[in-house]
DNA sequence: GTCCTCCGTCCTCTCGCACAACAAATTCTG
DNA sequence: CAGAATTTGTTGTGCGAGAGGACGGAGGAC
């Protein structure tokens, strides 16, 4: 992903040094590994320039050079590039994602990868407090084995409602019951840390990381329609995630899908949610409420879909259809239970939708499963709480906290 | 508005001239006038570096000096700054646009000031070759009393229809007829002319022209939703317009609204078009079809609005809902016939919204008129075709036209 | 009338990137 | 297998762009 400056500001030179340090970053960050000659075809700068970037980076601990053996084999003559990796003890990120039954905590590093992960049941009926305290109790577990050089960068948290982006204040968690919730200061206060913690919406963070490291990489116009209880979008277009003036944009579950339809807990009749939410699903599949929040556990134990499910699918369809209308997206990720349910239902949601999208965004979409499982969201809590150190890494390693593993055993 | 550059990509030195030189550029496009001190402040840069870019400007005949006392009545003490404003025989752009039922041109220079407009009648089944005759003709007026010095930049053009962003080609025009047509070459050919055409949708381009003159400056977040025989919508999200895949994004007319509704033209049922669409209007104020074209005039000579009327209100706010959850905008603008429509039923419309969007995307949107009257989609035709101008002046006015009023004229 | 504030201009300095030359490492070719 | 060809890392130099300070000018505040 890319972000956005200001618009209408200057470009000095201090900026344009900062930009193309964390740019050189973001391009590890994404490839893993990247030779010096790679880097310098893609940012379009000189030899000697890439150099310079690299040993600063290098200076800065955050990566480390990969000799050129080690690298990939060789194509072609010439001399072999030497690699750039991200550095053994190199900063990492903490990523929280809050389901509906339970919360996912990771340490990752810089480039992505799972360095510890700890899961714990969270009771739907539970305060914030109470889910903050489990959740530090986690972040507690995944830094035990955190080396002493290694910076935390900051925390990502992924959330199943409505976030304000100003801010990071979850404005409304249906499933959670939780209201104007405060919860990036709760787990702070839980630690008794004080690192930046970026908070998001999981579909939102559910197409980041697709678009990052998952199915849509390159793919610049995304949506990843995230069936998780209820029914939430997140849309990266441009290359660039779709915020809205609050953050709450991708709300697509409250579509009016049919007037006619089911009372919705939002208020209103036949809002999509009511026909391809879970409630629906469990209720076509006579699946048990207590079960709903494992829906896709459920659904991957289906054999034959019923007429039921498949008119099911068709809904699914049509209601992309609306949003491809809208969107205009190259590709389509179905994330949380609408992966289970495409299995079952696939040809009826992509007959759904070619029946109702018009023909022109239809001919370049395509609908595909998130690359990453069901870590989309996890993953992308961390992308957002690496983002910093893409816009100006000398500046986001200064507030980046040293030590973090004894600090919190103690 | 903003663009936005291929992520990945490294700054230069040179690239970052270009931007600042272009940037400076476009404060004095939206300002009209500014005074070399706001520069300074707006873009972060130093007194010196401000004035060098400038000067360059002058140098290009781009723009031109203002003493002191013309500008703005003095506030606080110190030495008035000198301004900068678009040269009297700046840069210009020619803007189309192409409505049901007439097109009109005009000359707009650098700054956003219409200079000559001309305009005439377009059968709605004309082949596109004759419509792109008519508009040739109407450009030669348009360019009639053009100063010698003055550059031609470009040709933008507005379309009420699906136009493909890689190439401009109109893939579907349906008040027109049209399918794949390549105006912008149609044009050209007519006009025996090279220069760079853009063509965008009408309502994208309307949306564009609003939040960079209209009611929507200084809001990052806004959708400008057309009532123009068909319904669409042109979006403005972080600042940038919203293009999506192949440029086809916006396509709110063909939300599913009401399944058991009217077949709509598109094959489906229940679009959102077939309740707010100016056919569905007509039908409810019974106004004869051969007027559907010009139903702004028509609602704007009604009195009290009918329960028909209110209901189709009511509608356009149920539909509003939907794409306020979905865009999360800070503004709606109501442009076409919804202009006229909003006058009248008003109450009707904010209720319509009011009582569907969600709380949150509801609480910080706002609905709007068009602070450009009908010009809205003209103004925008002009900003895209001046937008590459902002990106490089210098190569813009490398491939612009010098002496165009005499080329046309022999 | 004097002081203060702010602005434009000029000059110098610094910093970042490009460029060229050279050395190093590897493939290709005869 | 040896030399040519190719590509890359390294180093030093040059250029260009913005920053910063000194100076003078233009107006307001007292």
């Amino acid at each position: 992903m890319t972000t956005r400056r200001r618009p209408g500001l200057g470009t000095n030179q201090e900026l344009a040094r900062r930009h193309n340090l964390g740019t050189v970053l973001r391009h590890v960050h994404g490839a893993g590994q990247i030779s010096r000659a790679e880097l310098t075809g893609l940012m379009g700068l000189n030899r000697s320039t890439i150099a310079a970037l690299v040993n600063e980076l290098e200076a800065l601990g955050i990566t480390e050079r990969v000799l050129p053996v080690e690298g990939t084999p060789r194509q072609g003559a010439g001399r072999p590039s030497a690699g750039v990796r991200i550095a053994e003890q190199g900063p990492f990120v903490i990523a929280v994602d809050l389901g509906v039954d339970r919360a996912v905590v990771a340490r990752i590093g810089l480039g992505g990868r799972v360095l510890q992960r700890a899961q714990a049941p969270v009771r739907s009926d539970g305060e914030a407090w109470q889910v903050g305290a489990a959740v530090a109790g986690l972040i507690r577990c995944v830094v035990e084995e955190v080396p002493d050089a290694a910076q935390l960068v900051g925390i990502g948290v992924s959330v199943p409602g409505l976030v304000r982006n100003s801010d990071g204040l979850i404005r409304l968690a249906p499933n959670l019951e939780w209201h104007d919730v405060s919860f990036g200061g709760i787990v702070l206060a839980a630690l008794g840390l004080d690192v930046p913690v970026s908070i998001a919406n999981d579909a939102d963070l559910g197409a980041l990381a697709e678009h990052v490291r998952g199915v849509a990489v390159g793919v610049d116009d995304l949506i990843y329609v995230s069936g998780n209880v209820g029914v939430g979008a997140g849309v990266i277009t441009g290359g660039v995630r779709l915020e809205g003036a609050g953050g709450y944009a991708g709300e697509v579950g409250h579509l009016r899908f049919n007037p006619a339809g089911r009372e919705c807990h939002c208020g209103n009749r036949g809002c999509w949610e009511t026909e391809v939410g879970a409630h629906a699903i469990a209720e076509a599949i006579h699946c048990p409420t207590d079960k709903v929040a494992q829906l896709d556990e459920v659904l991957d134990g289906f054999g034959e879909p019923s007429p039921a499910l498949r008119a099911t699918g068709t809904a699914l369809g049509h209601g992309l259809a609306s949003i491809v209308n809208v969107f205009n997206p190259r590709q389509v990720v179905l994330g949380g239970y609408f992966r289970s349910l495409y299995a079952l239902v696939g040809p009826e949601v992509e007959a759904g939708l070619a029946n109702r999208a018009l023909p022109a965004p239809l001919e370049s979409v395509t609908l595909t499963l998130p690359g990453l499982g069901s870590d989309s969201s996890l993953l992308g809590a961390a992308e957002i709480a690496l983002e910093p150190l893409f816009v100006d890494p000398v500046a986001a390693l200064g507030t980046a906290l040293v030590g973090v593993g004894t600090r919190l055993a103690g």
